[in-house]
DNA sequence: GCAAAAGTGTTAATCGTACACCCATGG
DNA sequence: CCATGGGTGTACGATTAACACTTTTGC
């Protein structure tokens, strides 16, 4: 994926048959956004792609994915998971390599993003008006998005695209976002508030032209316990 | 995982930080099975494991799972995906080697495996009552248990575990044996109809001592159209 | 007749869905 | 007083869950 002739000191050694990609995903303004960077290094140069980078050969892959993150925005510490690997034989145009894709689920607040690394710069776009990116990356995007609709539906993930506190109607319009449908208000507050997933924070949004709406947050407790007898989330 | 010193000729060039690692599973009498190798060669000669293999350097990964399933097992044409990669650094002993697990559901008929390449026995065995494995082969089995338990509420992969005509208390027997439940069959029964993914053949169980049921088979036609729309299937 | 599994019926409680509606706030 | 979103009520059909019950068959 990136340049493995660069003349650093003490350069680790990768396994050069397999790559990490990340795909990070924000909220913004209502829509589902992917954050892809322009490579200034390696095969990729000058173009647009996923936040992918080589396993160092000491490293466990889930290390491996998170530096490869942190290297390239600066990002730490959010939501990260291995989605799948993917093998064609000719996703990587000059050698044979194997990625295993994850993906990162990232709160506003963490969307200022710096490029480094392998990357010149880092840009969001939407999910659902992608341009062309290098490699399969525009499949795994594709591929992706597919399991995090089913995803999302048994687990409650979307809680990682918003603040700490949030509104219902926030909370809402990721669902709304990744599901790719309209939901219906008053069903959606009664289903979401007797999962009792929700602590009201007895707070209030502050600075809207309109009614200001109860803040929440994501009980984890009990969520941890509703996991150990597989529970649903249907919407 | 596998002897790379052999002498045969031609011998294709492998990806040797890579490998591929099925989880075979089956029915057998209401308890779900899975199937383990005794290894003649390699690292894990005389040690029981999942059936694995290297990654050849001109082979996409799907491929590669089935190719190692059918030189251990001889079976051919099974439900196969990928689960995920496994990738810590000191699962393999003697180097740095990433796997990908697969895992396979097998019907009945085809549970006459017989052991190939670098497997000299293969043997079923009880999943909730595994021996130890050789690598971290245990917990791919346990994390893919849970994948599979949820899996099997949102997609009917269940059928693949039967023979193409099956009676509904074989098929509760499957979603008891993965989810670990007792099910309502009276509830089961009216759940499955109505779903119409079951075609009935109007042909009856042969050979029992008690009332024979009818036997269905599974409409693949409908749930392509049910897939599409992303439904539901809960139990 | 007995055992064992097939298959049907019934009920109460719950849930999903589609709405209509009122409330609070800033401009 | 209007627009915007916050938030509640309700009513109907569908679904679930628990359980009693009848049917068929081989022995």
């Amino acid at each position: 994926m990136l340049d493995n002739n660069s003349n650093q000191a003490a350069k680790p050694r990768m396994i050069e048959a397999l790559s990490i990609d990340n795909v990070v995903l924000g909220i913004e303004s209502g829509r589902l956004m992917v954050l892809t960077a322009k490579y200034n290094t390696g095969l990729a140069q000058g173009l647009w792609g996923l936040l992918g980078g080589w396993v160092a050969y000491d490293e466990p892959i889930d290390n491996a994915a998170k530096r490869i993150l942190k290297m390239i925005t600066g990002v730490d510490d959010l939501y990260l998971e291995q989605f799948r690997a993917f093998g064609d034989v000719k996703r990587y145009p000059a050698e044979r390599v194997v990625t295993i894709a994850y993906y990162a689920l990232v709160r506003p607040d963490l969307y200022n993003v710096i490029p480094g690394g392998t990357a010149s710069h880092v840009e969001w776009r939407d999910v659902r008006n992608l341009p062309s990116l290098i490699y399969d990356h525009g499949e795994i995007v594709k591929a992706l998005l597919l399991h995090l609709k089913s995803k999302v539906r048994h687990e409650p993930i979307g809680f990682n695209l918003l603040p700490e506190k949030f509104t219902l109607l926030q909370l809402q319009e990721v669902y709304e976002a990744i599901l790719d449908v309209k939901l219906d208000k008053p069903n959606f507050r009664r289903k979401i508030l007797k999962m009792n997933l929700l602590i009201d924070c007895n707070e209030k949004q502050q600075g809207v032209m309109h009614r200001a709406a109860s803040l929440y947050r994501f009980d984890m407790v009990v969520y941890q316990k509703l996991c150990e007898h597989g529970f649903n989330f249907e919407f």
